[in-house]
DNA sequence: TCACAATAGGGGAAAAATCCTGTTTTTTCA
DNA sequence: TGAAAAAACAGGATTTTTCCCCTATTGTGA
């Protein structure tokens, strides 16, 4: 019997990819391929289409991997699921296992890496590489105050548009409010995030996934 | 016999997933993958190397898609090449078509159109989808003068600072430059680039490798 | 000599950002 | 359940930054 796996990435050619990767590994099978969160949640509303793991791309459209594994683990908590990323920066692999995801892999890293993160996720429950581990202690080391980066629904709408080169006048138009309460939300991302500048707004975004580049 | 195959892509999961993907398919099996434009020419120096056909990401570390299917024109004119991005741009495709790539697929279409397209390149020498055509012969017709976006030294600087929160007044004095300076540098971009805000000024540098995020 | 890249200035309009203030829902919880 | 707190929403006024026109001076290389 294969572990059952279920891979969400927007890239249905990076998907179809990973997907004979993974009917390569011994124990595991492909179950199906999703293009972003909205989808995965939606199939696995179907008990045959709950897989024992997901893989999760964390920069995907209309709902990204963050989001995604949050409502993963109110409904799904026996799923496991693993992060993947593009950019294997600190932060995303921070939140993604704050967030109660259970191992995180870098695209760059090999195709044994991830057959060993999905072995050891499913017998073990986790998979961490040295350096996350460390990261981890690091953290728990010097308690790092905020963090805890609450963004309103609202706000994450914003970060949606805020790649673009609309002013903030016609994001408020696509949005129908007010560009005076664009003004307000934009105002509180700054103060939240620490930063004071629409570029690096814009930079955030495309970092935790709001915003996606072409 | 089946036709021998490369894959350039930074990602080493991509790459072995792509392995897998295209092991699969009949007529065409896996020789090799490397991660950026240079491994790509260093492996082809040997003929035993050289494939029939190789499958290009445009950005990579190193030596970007680009620089290597110019470099591949001239030392080897009989490989095939087909381009692989994961944003499907219209500028993206042409600047690679017009290069002399045989073929262009985005990473959002699916393992099929891959296999067409491969499939195509070898035996018609070409892959085109019908977008591409269009905007191909829209071009012809408005004989647009643009492309050739060939960007200064000083340009790929500013371009350097455009993602952080800096205003331009002080992107000046890191540049040692007076703000008008650099005012003109951003004009030229946005008329080069055909945009029009510092937000996707920064969003050009950070997907073609000139701003890394974090 | 002609062109063209790099440099930089003036002046002004548009957008972004920073202070205020206020109303209306929604949520929370004692 | 009813009052208080928290959010979502929006306006006014102002300053700073961005953006868009111009023009002009160097130096360099065909």
């Amino acid at each position: 019997m294969k572990y059952k796996v279920v891979i969400a990435d927007d890239h249905s050619m990076v998907c179809s990819a990973f997907t004979s990767m993974v009917n390569n590994f011994n124990n595991f099978e492909m179950l199906y391929e999703v293009h972003n969160g909205k989808q995965l949640l939606s199939k696995l509303r179907f008990a045959m289409n709950v897989p024992d793991l997901i893989l999760l791309d964390i920069n995907m459209p209309e709902m990204n991997g963050f989001e995604t594994l949050k409502v993963l683990q109110d409904k799904h908590p026996d799923v496991k699921v693993i992060g993947l990323s593009m950019n294997d920066d600190e932060a995303s692999y921070m939140k993604f296992i704050k967030l109660g995801g259970n191992g995180f892999v870098s695209k760059v890293a090999s195709k044994d890496d991830l057959q060993n993160a999905m072995l050891s996720v499913i017998e073990k429950g986790y998979f961490y590489t040295e350096e996350m581990t460390n990261a981890l202690f690091r953290e728990m080391k010097t308690p790092k105050k905020s963090e805890d980066v609450l963004i309103s629904e609202r706000e994450k709408e914003l970060l949606q548009w805020i790649g673009s080169d609309l002013t903030y006048q016609e994001i408020a138009e696509k949005m129908f409010l007010s560009p005076k309460t664009i003004d307000g939300y934009r105002n509180a991302l700054f103060q939240k995030l620490n930063i004071k500048s629409r570029t690096s707004l814009a930079m955030y975004a495309v970092k935790h996934g709001y915003y996606t580049i072409e």
